[in-house]
DNA sequence: ATGTTTCCTTAATGGCTCTAAGCAAACCTA
DNA sequence: TAGGTTTGCTTAGAGCCATTAAGGAAACAT
């Protein structure tokens, strides 16, 4: 393993990338169902099994390539983030925010992968790229809360108030995180991040059709609702 | 074709039943990839291709047993609503959306394919058997929010200062529930709505483990905020 | 120059969806 | 009650899929 990358190493690196592109297209052209191993062969230009030499199988090319969408979603929102470098940092968040709608929106099918996909056995250790990228992803949402709680802390709940079970589980999840966010404010940040993250997941796999179909405004809405929740005073106007 | 239902129709709505049951075992037991025609039959007792006397393919078949949770779904929301025929509507509102959380983490592999599910096209159309039953699931919250509207208003927000999309939206879709609701408490119907439902989602398809293990106070939390929005005010107890 | 690793091939197994052809029992009707 | 028709099923088969096995040829390493 030569710390130089070599011919080889390159090689299989293009021909790794052709494949995912492969099954994006078949993804996004045909559906879920379309994208198989054979058919991504073909694509590719090589026939069947040759992919069971990069891939063990259907689940691990299925979970590779949601992790290539995981990171592109995150990396859609860092660059949201860091293009408003200076800009304070409730404004930051909010720009993430629209930038990770509008990923989502423009590419529902492989929204649709990252979250309605059942997560299949090989994809569900921590090691997994899957979970890594995830991990990135929900990190960018959490730094700039941090970030925030830092410099102007929210209103939080009165810990002693909740039941014991939540108590405990934010306990144990402000632990997980380094204690970047107390159990209170932890509290604050998972309600925003399931009221943002649930409305995308009805709209993306189109649950609320029967009444909205332009589902812009009530992002919008729930924008407000999270930056109130969230202490940012929104002078500056939401983008529409 | 007669009134009175023949003995051949007896015996075909028995075998469907005992279709429906096959198919729900397996997607019980062994998820939702297992639900395969032939392994229906199989477990029926017949082989292969005679289910395309019952259905037209696995996708007809898969909507039929998707109608099918829909309905139990729906059927458990009137008997939580029922129960308490005499108490406070805003009572009985709640209890129906326990009474639907109850059901869909006791039967989470039927929600998952309430929710999860793209809906293929032959399961898309309004007459469809699961587009019915999903209608009357929305009633069921529909009518009790109607109720609460009339016996005491909540409050709604400033129709003239939604953006224009968002106003004709509403207005559309206050006239197909009939004017129950106008189109200002339409918006806090829906914005209730799709909370519980985002919840429900975010729980049952696990997106929300690497923080919460047990979502009952954070359901109840939500709970809590919706009995807010509606003027429901929360003199009885929250179960617990 | 030789041996090893890597990449790919074809062959084959067994499962899946779905169509086609056909048999037998149940039903209606005259 | 004898006739044809409808219904419920069967097997056969085409074409897809995932996956394993066996082997060939090129690239690489020494």
């Amino acid at each position: 393993m030569s710390a130089q990358t070599s011919r080889r190493e390159r090689l299989r690196q293009a021909t790794l990338e052709e494949i995912h592109a492969a099954a994006r297209k078949l993804l996004v052209e045909q559906g879920s169902a379309a994208v198989t191993i054979n058919a991504v062969a073909r694509q590719v230009g090589m026939s069947g099994p040759a992919l069971y030499h990069y891939y063990a199988g259907h689940d691990e090319l299925v979970g590779a390539v949601t992790a290539d969408f995981f990171r592109e979603l995150a990396a859609v929102m860092e660059r949201a983030r860091d293009a408003r470098a200076g800009a304070p940092t409730g404004e930051r968040l909010l720009a993430v925010c629209r930038a990770m709608r509008a990923w989502s929106v423009a590419h529902p099918a492989e929204f649709g992968w990252i979250f309605a996909s059942t997560i299949s056995p090989p994809n569900r250790g921590a090691a997994s790229a899957r979970h890594q990228a995830a991990l990135r992803f929900e990190q960018v949402l959490l730094d700039l809360t941090a970030e925030l709680w830092r410099n102007r802390p929210f209103p939080v709940p009165d810990l002693a108030a909740l039941p014991a079970s939540q108590r405990e589980q934010l306990t144990a999840y402000s632990a997980a995180i380094d204690g970047r966010l107390p159990p209170e404010a932890a509290h604050v940040f998972l309600a925003c991040w399931i009221r943002l993250y649930g409305l995308l997941c009805m709209e993306v796999l189109h649950q609320l059709d029967f009444a909205y179909t332009d589902m812009e405004p009530v992002f919008e809405e729930c924008l407000r609702d999270l930056a109130t929740a969230l202490g940012i005073d929104d002078t500056q106007g939401a983008a529409s």
